[in-house]
RNA sequence: GCCCGUGUAGCUCAGUCGGCAGAGCACUUCCUUGGUAAGGAAGAGGCCGUCGGUUCGAUUCCGACCGCGGGCUCCA
């Protein structure tokens, strides 16, 4: 007997194992159970003590659950239409799911809306979705049947001696569940995309076609996700790069994943690039440059030929000497600090530079700027005493939330990576530093009141790193920042610093980039404010639009006032043409401001000031005009 | 690298069941002096991704290659 909470709120007690019946004997339809906040399949039985709580179709609790249903009914629909087709798997991935299918005949896209029909039949024939146990010869024996190979595969994983299967009409699909009572409860879904996929991904298996797809419980929640993609597909920096003149890529004259910053983009960068080195110099940061190649001992000294060597370009042979272009900018960075003999009193060291690396990236992984050949890293490297690492490491924190919030990012997930305690033997570095460099990490964070999720196994071989993820206003997840600690290449280069002991001393150094790379976090800049920069980035900050061409004069000694006061304006006065193409054509280019010079503007000296948003301002002085955009550059505001 | 899709003007895309290649935007010129998201007309612009095959004839059909896009464990 268990407690059981429906849906209404109602409870009731039921034996263990008459669950599903005791609830259709009420007219409640479940989706799951949460016993404990585990989610659990309505057919098991109940256990002895605790409560559980029913969860509908329309419950967050059991979207996973639906979404694994609707995985199911694609595959029954699938096995239908494709006679011979083999099943792999398919799960319920974040935002909706995904089965995995080898077919005889390629699949295209166009077969998606005869799948999609063949779906909503099984939903409207209402199939009841069994569970049942079989033994594990029976399973082997009706898998091997069937012809279903993968599944023989993932049955000879599982040690049970007894496993589940779920049949739904003449459908049935070796599984381990939850699903809902019945097919016909998964009413809002869609198919998305066919994808390649291989076999366990692993690139040695078999190729397998993907087919993704989501559901959510309601119409309304499904419209949106529908319009959710749609907004992210609007903004794709792919499209909106070009079309804004920001940058290109250009494989066949260039090379691909190598990045083009035309003009405008070039701007929006250079103000990310001032604002950074200022803060970096602020935050007691010393900027550096550095070459783009070094020669092969340095690679070898630096352990990057050993380790990385996949990720590095060939050498080039330069009088007689190989040198390798760079795919990380730290060698340079420690040989700035060996050309001197260091004391204690001159730590902590921090070096940064805007760094531009090249590294391999096979080409079916490049994409846009978030994936490139070649990028700039907005590097440091902070070389400490054991005593300083702590506050070092907060003060990045620091650093990191202050840039990252001039750019509008308020979301933070942060991932703290540590060492697989099992296998303490995969990392350089004694425990001690670890446990240093961990704690002074942990510390950093609660000081800063920032939580994170701890990740076990997640570090690499060199030192524990913390990542922090920001949610743009999209609510996509990026990683941008990460603060790892390197217990390598000090050993390597046998850095040392002077003690107050006379002694020499191996110090700490932390690698870090809080942007990530420009390259990168300019595609994801683009995305978040899907194109429409704020005032302090915006290309250019101000469009000057004359009525006429009488006004021209007007337009431009306007234009140039603002750019006496520093803002990026032009008199669009090349063309004549309609204001109403000219405010078009500025709408388009996503200008945060327009300054509307007709004959009544200009014969009083005003103009009518028009924002990006629609909102029209009317009259205004040159100069309230002036001191409106200075303040928002000032502020770094998205508002305009 | 691999699977699926895709490749026609600078851009977005029609089209040719094998017979001289089309539109809109952008560009050039002319007309228009226009008040808050495209005024009008004309012109120019093409190796129909590349190479090969079939054919009297290929942008179209077939093959290979190249480029681009989506994706390649969130594990029954």
């Amino acid at each position: 007997m268990a407690n059981v909470i429906l849906p209404s709120g109602e409870r009731v007690v039921v034996g263990g194992a008459g669950l599903l019946a005791a609830l259709r004997e009420r007219g409640v339809t479940a989706a799951a159970v949460l016993v404990d906040g585990q989610v659990h399949d309505v057919r098991d039985p109940l256990p002895a003590v605790g409560e559980a709580r029913v969860v509908s179709v329309d419950d967050p609790a059991a979207l996973d659950v639906l979404r694994h249903t609707a995985s199911h009914v694609l595959a029954h629909a699938v096995t239908r239409l494709y006679p011979g087709v083999k099943l792999a798997i398919g799960p319920a991935i974040a935002d909706g799911f995904y089965y995995d299918f080898r077919f005889r005949a390629p699949l295209g896209r166009d077969d998606l809306p005869r799948i999609q029909a063949e779906m909503a039949k099984i939903i409207a024939e209402d199939l009841p979705i069994e569970r049942v146990w079989l033994p594990r010869k029976e399973a082997e024996a009706l898998l091997a049947e069937r012809g279903e190979a993968y599944k023989l595969e993932l049955l000879s994983e599982i040690p049970d001696e007894r496993v589940s299967f779920y049949r739904q009409g003449e459908f049935i699909d070796l599984c381990r569940g939850p699903h809902l009572p019945s097919t016909g409860l998964v009413r809002h879904y869609a198919l998305l995309d066919l994808a390649g996929a291989y076999w366990r991904g692993d690139a040695s298996r078999d190729m397998l076609t993907r087919v993704y797809g989501t559901a959510f419980p309601t119409a309304e929640a499904l419209a949106e996700h529908l319009r959710w993609r749609e907004e992210a597909r609007r903004r794709d920096h792919r499209t909106l790069g070009p079309e804004l003149d920001l940058f290109s890529i250009q494989n066949e004259t260039i090379g691909a994943g190598l990045v083009l910053w035309h003009p405008k983009g070039a701007r929006v960068r250079h103000e990310i690039e001032t604002f950074w080195k200022e803060e970096h110099y602020r935050a007691g940061y010393q900027l550096v440059y550095t070459p783009h190649v070094g020669r092969a001992r340095l690679w070898e000294t630096s352990g990057h030929l050993d380790f990385y060597r996949e990720g590095m370009y060939s050498p080039m042979d330069i009088e007689g000497q190989e040198f390798y272009l760079r795919p990380m900018n730290c060698p340079f960075h420690i040989a700035i600090y060996k050309t001197h003999i260091r004391s204690y009193r001159d730590l902590p060291i921090r070096y940064a530079e805007l760094g531009t690396v090249y590294r391999f990236e096979r080409s079916g992984v490049l994409h846009g700027l978030l994936r490139v050949r070649g990028f700039t890293q907005d590097d440091a490297h902070v070389i400490c005493r054991p005593d300083q690492i702590e506050d070092e490491v907060l003060a990045c924190l620091e650093l990191t939330l202050h840039i990252l919030g001039a750019f509008g990012f308020r979301d933070y997930r942060v991932a703290l990576s540590v060492r697989d305690p099992a296998h303490k033997e995969h990392y350089i570095g004694s425990d001690a530093m670890w446990e240093q460099a961990e704690g002074s990490l942990v510390r950093a964070l609660e000081r800063k009141g920032l939580p994170h999720v701890r990740m076990g196994g997640e570090a690499v071989f060199y030192g524990p790193k913390i990542d922090i993820h920001v949610l743009d206003s999209l609510k996509r997840s990026w990683q941008l920042t990460t603060i790892q600690f390197d217990f390598n290449e000090p050993e390597r280069f046998d850095m040392a610093y002077i003690g107050d002991d006379g002694q020499a001393h191996r110090p700490y150094m932390v690698h870090r980039a809080l942007l990530g790379s420009l390259e990168r976090f300019f595609g994801i800049l683009i995305e978040h404010y899907g194109g429409a920069f704020p005032a302090w980035l915006a290309p250019l900050q101000a469009a000057v639009l004359p009525v006429t061409e009488g006004e021209i004069p007007y337009a431009e000694g306007v234009a140039e006032e603002l750019r006496r006061a520093g803002i990026r304006a032009e008199a669009w006065t090349r063309e004549r043409k309609t204001l109403r193409w000219l405010i078009r054509e500025a709408q388009v280019q996503k200008v945060p401001y327009m300054l509307v010079c007709g004959a009544r503007e200009a014969a009083v000296g005003v103009v009518a000031l028009r924002l990006r948003t629609g909102e029209d301002l009317g009259p205004q002085p040159v100069s309230a005009v002036v001191a409106r955009i200075q303040d928002a550059v000032r502020a770094r505001t998205a508002a305009i």
